[in-house]
DNA sequence: GCATCTTGCTAACTGCAGCAAGCATACTGT
DNA sequence: ACAGTATGCTTGCTGCAGTTAGCAAGATGC
């Protein structure tokens, strides 16, 4: 875990807490998990769970994506070439307009334009 | 856990597993994680990590997001069904990888699965 | 037929997330 | 002064995420 802003959740962590003026042990309750856990996870010596950052953003009355972001779970912009590609087959996979077959054949068809592994075919 | 189709994390990892077609074991390997933790993962009997979806998700070649909403830790896209063929159209247009032909090609196949009225070319 | 490989799974194990109990220090009220 | 409270942290513990070693069954090639 680089110590840049970006990245450090428990630096990001702390200093939202002091702006909503709570101490450790409040933020703690609020959030429904013990303090000792929270002054590790501030000070970087431990790394927390998906449902840990969303009790916390609930404590602290933000996001949990915002959190996310921090912890390296989440892209802060989405945007970018590679993300595009991405896209496509998550579009595709998750349109109710389509059946099973005819997904198969659009990610197969999206694939062999795009990748160089196509979808093993059966 | 309630088991319905949105939020059954396992369900969904089997079902993109079986629609990429690849074995347990290839997804795993795909994924650098365990195969004996995936099979346990999809049948529900374990809760994998936020890093363990990120890696799932490269596996598999989809956004991370989507299965951090059947995790539980994202909510899913508020917007609707009609939402879902706007998307498919919009990734094919935006996405960089792909030329001007082969993204005609998909749009007109798209169409032709979802519309009566192909797209007519420009 | 047999040998080999593939597949999904079981069982035992290790490391760490997250907790409870409690410490040391600072602050407040009498 | 002392007692009580608040604060952030240390320590030891437990449960579970995630792994390795290996099993049973099915598939494949000779």
């Amino acid at each position: 875990m680089t110590p840049s802003p970006v990245s450090d959740l428990g630096g990001f962590l702390k200093e939202q807490r002091q702006q909503a003026q709570l101490s450790l042990r409040q933020l703690a309750e609020r959030s429904g998990i013990s303090n000792p856990y929270l002054s590790q996870i501030e000070r970087g010596l431990k790394k927390p769970s998906g449902e840990i950052l969303q009790a916390l953003a609930k404590g602290l009355r933000i996001s949990a994506e915002q959190l996310y972001v921090h912890a390296g779970l989440l892209d802060a912009d989405p945007s970018g070439g590679e993300r595009s590609a991405l896209d496509v087959r998550t579009a595709i996979r998750a349109d109710p307009l389509l059946t099973d077959r005819q997904r198969g054949v659009l990610l197969d068809l999206y694939a062999s334009f795009v990748d160089d592994e196509p979808m093993r075919s059966s």
